[in-house]
DNA sequence: CCGCGTCAAGTTCAT
DNA sequence: ATGAACTTGACGCGG
């Protein structure tokens, strides 16, 4: 029996943020590679702390190297800021964790807008670069989202499907496709994951939100999601959430609702599959859960 | 020093 | 029309 692993995206919400940044104004290359270095020790130092607290997945900030895709900034951040990055490259595989990235919501790569899209290729471009200098292999994700509906989700789809073939090779073995909480469903992300060879990561939260037509058991969507990953891929990914009480559906929760986990674990406990939680309260729910569920923490 | 308006970028939906 | 939400609030001006 393999344990599922579970993790956390962006920030520790008891260490410095590795988020420092900057208004474009103020953008000049030194100013940014000294925020770029600073959020990268802040960055090790998450890592540290997950690694001692047996966390074995991290997602890692995309504004890690402030405006890096931005045309009008430049800054040579892997020569510069190499003695930082060979720190972490070390700490990663020294631990085995595993990290990913997840661009922001300016990243659409099925925009209508030719110029929407070149700033998304460059933007991606940039998170691949970064996980390159960090880990090695290709299990190291990219998650994004389809993107825009434009009134027409099967025109759009396709659009994302030719946008997907202008990017470089190094954004294509990363990049995996998530569904959404209102425009693209798990359906709808399967079928362009398949179309495109890559896999696909299954929100069940988002899913909760925005259901596809045909009743489908979780269990069977998740194991068409897992078919889509490949050996080299690693093991696939999951994203957990629970609905903020009160506030509007699809908003995060403030922390993981243990019931509700535990009635989700029941589901994965026995597959091979990585669980990144999206609440706001970060490791402290990971904590919670490893308290509640103690097989979960001792797996590293 | 602190409060608070603002910040590179897109799109959708609730109000 | 306007604002909030999205994986993550942080910056920095004006008082």
């Amino acid at each position: 029996m393999r344990l599922i692993r579970i993790g956390y995206a962006c920030i520790n919400t008891i260490l410095p943020s590795p988020n420092r940044t900057c208004r474009l104004k103020n953008a000049a290359p030194e100013r940014i590679e000294e925020l770029a270095r600073e959020n990268l020790g802040r960055l090790a130092a998450i890592l540290e702390w997950n690694r001692d607290h047996a966390i074995h997945l991290f997602r890692i900030s995309s504004e890690t190297i402030p405006f890096a895709s931005h045309e009008s900034v430049y800054l040579d951040w892997e020569t510069a800021l190499a003695p930082e990055l060979q720190k972490l490259r070390n700490l990663i595989r020294l631990t085995g964790m595993r990290i990913s990235m997840h661009p922001g919501q300016f990243t659409v790569l099925n925009s209508p807008k030719e110029k929407v899209v070149e700033n998304s290729i460059r933007e991606l471009d940039y998170h691949a670069a970064l996980l390159d200098t960090l880990a090695h292999d290709m299990s190291h994700k990219i998650v994004l989202h389809i993107g825009g509906v434009y009134g027409d989700k099967s025109a759009s789809a396709r659009r994302f499907k030719e946008n997907f073939q202008r990017l470089p090779d190094r954004v294509k073995t990363r990049l995996i496709v998530e569904n959404d909480e209102k425009n693209y469903t798990a359906a709808d992300v399967h079928a362009i994951a398949v179309d495109l060879g890559i896999p696909a990561v299954f929100d069940i939260f988002h899913h909760s939100c925005h259901p596809f037509t045909e009743k489908s058991p979780i269990e069977k969507i998740i194991q068409r999601a897992m078919e889509t990953w490949k050996a080299e891929d690693g093991r696939p990914k999951l994203h957990y959430s629970d609905q903020w009480p009160g506030k509007h559906a699809g908003a995060h929760s403030e922390t993981v609702d243990m019931k509700a986990f535990k009635a989700f674990y029941e589901i994965v406990r026995d597959l091979a599959v990585d669980v990144m939680i999206e609440v706001k309260d970060k490791e402290q729910s990971v904590l919670k859960i490893y308290n509640e569920i103690p097989d979960l923490r001792g797996l590293f």
